[in-house]
DNA sequence: TTCATTTTGGACTACTTCAGTCCAAAGATA
DNA sequence: TATCTTTGGACTGAAGTAGTCCAAAATGAA
């Protein structure tokens, strides 16, 4: 699974890989066929729910999907301050190593 | 500055270091006392009007305080997936990066 | 102790945002 | 042509949020 591609191109990809129609996917997995494009064209965000289910429907790895969701949604934050953003996944990064640290020494 | 620090925790620590109250900083920015000791505590997030506000009159790097923000809500986000956290931050790194290259590539 | 001031947090309102649905128009295919 | 798929606008109800106000709790000084 390619990881730069957005959440949306990439569950568009799998369905396409596949040749099944938005409504096949949207039926299987119980969501409106609407929802479904806006998801692929990144206008809508997935539930945790909605990855479950991609993730056993298309066989592919959960994990792998929700990293790709969550980085897109990170990357769309910071990209509001575009000129900050790497310094701003940096620290991120630093923070979120502290927390863990502090988590697992104390326990 | 200290950037492992939360946005609220540098805020506060700016505020009494120079021995003022919530009250007194809260008129001179403008915004209610009890908004301002909840930014302080992370209970609300403060507007970008309010980070500029902080920069001028803390005399402290707006940008800093940008980055001390936005970090804390990107954190705040991958925490929700712990143990994908880091995964997250690096594949968000790449992904800012390959937009920002495709920017600059066809200007 | 008492009094004054600061800090904290609950409750509320108004506003915004967003998931989800439905439908109709546009596009593609045969 | 007719049929199926894709797209997006419009809407509703629910959830979230900024900001305000007030009162209780905490702090500190005399």
């Amino acid at each position: 699974m390619k990881l730069e591609k957005t959440f949306g191109e990439t569950v568009k990809k799998l369905r396409e890989e596949r040749g099944l129609p938005l409504r096949e996917v949207a039926e299987a997995l119980q969501i409106d066929t609407s929802m479904l494009g806006k998801i692929e064209k990144n206008n809508r965000k997935p539930t945790k729910q909605h990855i479950e289910k991609f993730a056993s429907y298309f066989k592919v790895s959960e994990k792998d999907l929700m990293i790709s969701f969550l980085s897109d949604t990170v990357v769309y934050q910071v990209m509001d301050e575009e000129d900050l953003s790497t310094e701003i996944l940096k620290v991120a990064e630093e923070k979120v190593k502290y927390i863990i640290n502090q988590k697992t020494a104390t326990q």
